[in-house]
DNA sequence: TAAAGAAGTGAACCATGATTCACACCTATT
DNA sequence: AATAGGTGTGAATCATGGTTCACTTCTTTA
């Protein structure tokens, strides 16, 4: 035997998956996941096509790895309002919740619509339930909290919290889907926000 | 000039095009749009695959019709749910409708699945928008009643609407996409009408 | 520096499935 | 019967884009 990868080769390696990670999420967030594919990934790294498959083992994994890193973000912010340092009333976090999602969206444009609602393949499709599941999660812990303490009435906070998931993804991002410019954000998060308050208060 | 189509021919190609456009839905009722090819479609109507072409232009018309036609009457029974005969509350309305929407849609499975949530082509999506559209007009339209007779809190009859169209859409036919069993279907819907009316009244 | 294990290359390959097309067959008109 | 549209055929063609592979180049070790 006479080669053994050392930490030099092994950090250029980790490097160059990370660079082509973050390649691939700036091509998805330009022109979603149907803009994504190996070649163009490729080219806009600077690599042969070939090469990409000695990071990923195929689209699908590429696709994946992608929908998590883009996705982590989102949900740490919107898990930090639901769960500030500084206590607060359930009602008021997840107002904040529903708030930094909604700002969150709009601010991404073409990435939340990529991550949301973008027709994708059905491996992409699986992912993107996990980061749903992600969401409903932390809505449910929440209302559950709520519901316990009486602040919120009785209810399924599982069916709850989906609601929650469908009514930000249906009326934040399908738009942007749509191509429908956000002209007034106000004039789109405050009903959301009252809709989503009456709902579960 | 020397043949003009008759009214029999014409009936005989209505008649095909029916029979296509049947045999689609079912396949998509079984498969869902992933499982619409235009060989399959040929096979299963007993034709060659180019004569397929002689009915529709594309798979992209194929499909938008397809969509049409499976969706028409899931609207018109919400449509008949919101907008009865008997005069009743918008309240009792609004739960009828969603009640309705919700049975269809645990009754109607993979085609349920596939007009409100399948990863489907851009072009199907695009008819998907204006199935999307229908059920959220019919909303608003309820909604804007309601606030005006005072029966409902005043709110954004567009974004409410758009909201309950992704209620739906999240809570009852994603998890079909996982194969999630409903086990007991009033389990399901019972948590959702309350949700909805919570939110709307 | 020779050997061995990665990484890089990119054109060829493959899979899928829509679409075409040259031709045969049918149907209405004169 | 001759002619002009239609309809039906299905193998061949296209398009797209993922995946492979034989080969070269680089890195590390002995």
């Amino acid at each position: 035997m006479s080669y053994r990868p050392t930490a030099k080769t092994r950090a250029r390696r980790k490097a160059q998956h990370e660079s082509l990670l973050k390649t691939a999420v700036s091509i998805v967030a330009r022109d979603g996941f149907q803009g994504l594919t190996i070649s163009r990934l490729a080219r806009e790294t600077g690599i042969a096509t070939g090469t990409v498959y000695k990071y990923f083992d195929s689209k699908a994994h590429l696709c994946a790895e992608v929908f998590r890193r883009a996705t982590e973000r989102e949900v740490e912010m919107v898990q930090a309002a639901s769960f500030p340092e500084q206590p607060a009333s359930c009602r008021q976090r997840l107002t904040d919740a529903v708030t930094i999602f909604a700002e969150r969206a709009i601010l991404g444009g073409q990435l939340a619509y990529a991550l949301i609602a973008e027709p994708v393949a059905p491996a992409v499709e699986q992912e993107r339930l996990i980061y749903r599941k992600a969401y409903a999660g932390i809505f449910e812990q929440l209302i559950e909290e709520g519901v316990k303490i009486n602040e919120f009435p009785d209810q399924s906070p599982s069916v709850s919290a989906a609601a929650l998931v469908g009514i930000l993804a249906e009326v934040l991002v399908a738009p942007l889907g749509r191509g429908d410019a956000v002209t007034d954000q106000n004039q789109l998060i405050d009903p959301i926000r009252e809709f989503c308050l009456r709902a579960i208060t």
